[in-house]
DNA sequence: CGGGATATTGACTCTTATCAATGCCCGTGG
DNA sequence: CCACGGGCATTGATAAGAGTCAATATCCCG
């Protein structure tokens, strides 16, 4: 059932409260991530710089060092989205809250910078309006949700996965209406079509959908099928 | 080699010239996407909207029916990055020119937004900084990017493309320092920690790359590198 | 020099791809 | 109205790629 790799174990020194170590100008801060505005903090390898969940008003700026931005599924596999390395901007959200965790891979500094700032208040040049701002956003963190899929489920994972997807994008009561062919849906959800019909012939026998026809879908149990898409 | 799903034909009926059906208004337009603002546009089933390669510079409402934005390969495998239904935007660029493909997926209206008049000249309310901006897309360029991989690639050209990646960023000459272990690039990758030291093995068994430790990766050959890495 | 974390390698299993046959659905035309 | 045909989907048999489990091997770092 869960083909790919768990993380078998995470005995890292979760260092949850880096400490600054320039030591000729920082005072000893306590989580000074969060607070200090541009100044490089350093984090010792494997050292937590945010976490999933954490509220977001920030972004990170790579200054040495390198960083991993990542998702954990609930039974541990992880996927990784980005290294970053010096330069690299990272942390950025589109909500409140952090989507993803960081760590410092190797001990990194890390700078600091408030969102607030970061948003131009009068516009010097032209900048992005709101609604571009959000598209961009938005379909960014539909990209990342879907690297998760891609790198770590699986097929029925990714099957069903899939038809939540689509039974909240097109709400008609629970019943899907399917626009495109399996083809498209294989291509999307990296399987072959016959893989994808596979799946989708196994919710029904597991009772979770039933199939009027190839392309419309009835979810019958949308707890199990919360369940197996993970 | 190529384990994942080609596409085996697409003898669709490519309507490159997509024809204005809204007969109240709209005058027999030729590629009507690209110069009208903001009317919505009929394309039919399979047409394409735009195409990877062809200049942007606006971006795309869905008004009807279902768009998939996709990429393919050289091979022809193909990676649908997302489906639009109506109401999403897709069409946005990091530069000059459409990283992605898009087609109708069924019969579709589609709105046409010039992008010029979505950067704020002048900001209402506080519109992200242009820094900001660059950020959002260049993180956004990646994830896209990552997804091809993560959906058709396979193992060795997984971590091919890893190595190129990051022999691009870190510049030395052509002698990497990688600073993760191969958990973290396994998890980057969507493979196991083994599959990946597999894969160095294979690459270094090809005369491809050199292995002094396991951290230390020397490019002996770009060009099949590249080859390898599709 | 020793020891723990990290990496490699091997044997085997399992998921998913591949190849191929058949079935279904729907529009079209006799 | 029914038969035909073509695209699409399902299903089966088999193969291949990657995962799993397990046994070393290597590299740091103290």
């Amino acid at each position: 059932m869960l083909t790919q790799t768990a993380i078998q174990r995470r005995p890292y020194e979760t260092f949850s409260h880096p400490v600054a170590n320039d030591a000729r100008t920082a005072p000893p801060a306590r989580r000074p991530a969060a607070d200090v505005q541009s100044l490089p903090v350093c984090f010792a390898r494997n050292a937590e710089i945010f976490a999933e969940g954490e509220p977001a008003g920030s972004v990170y700026k790579v200054v040495s060092g390198t960083v991993r931005v990542y998702k954990v599924m609930a039974d541990g596999r992880r996927q990784i989205s980005a290294f970053c390395l010096p330069g690299d901007v990272f942390g950025l959200e589109a909500g409140e809250l952090h989507r993803f965790s960081a760590e410092a891979v190797v001990a990194s500094k890390v700078a600091t910078l408030k969102l607030g700032r970061l948003f131009a208040g009068g516009a010097r040049g032209d900048c992005p309006s709101r609604e571009l701002w959000q598209v961009a956003v938005g379909t960014l963190v539909r990209t990342q949700e879907h690297l998760l899929l891609l790198g770590r489920k699986n097929a029925l994972e990714r099957v069903a996965a899939f038809v939540i997807e689509m039974a909240s994008r097109t709400r008609h009561g629970d019943a899907i209406d399917l626009p495109m062919p399996r083809h498209d849906i294989a291509d999307y959800l990296g399987l072959t079509l016959e893989t994808v019909s596979r799946m989708f012939a196994e919710l029904k026998d597991l009772g979770v959908v039933r199939l009027a026809s190839a392309r419309h879908v009835e979810v019958l149990d949308p707890g199990s099928l919360r369940r197996i898409a993970a």
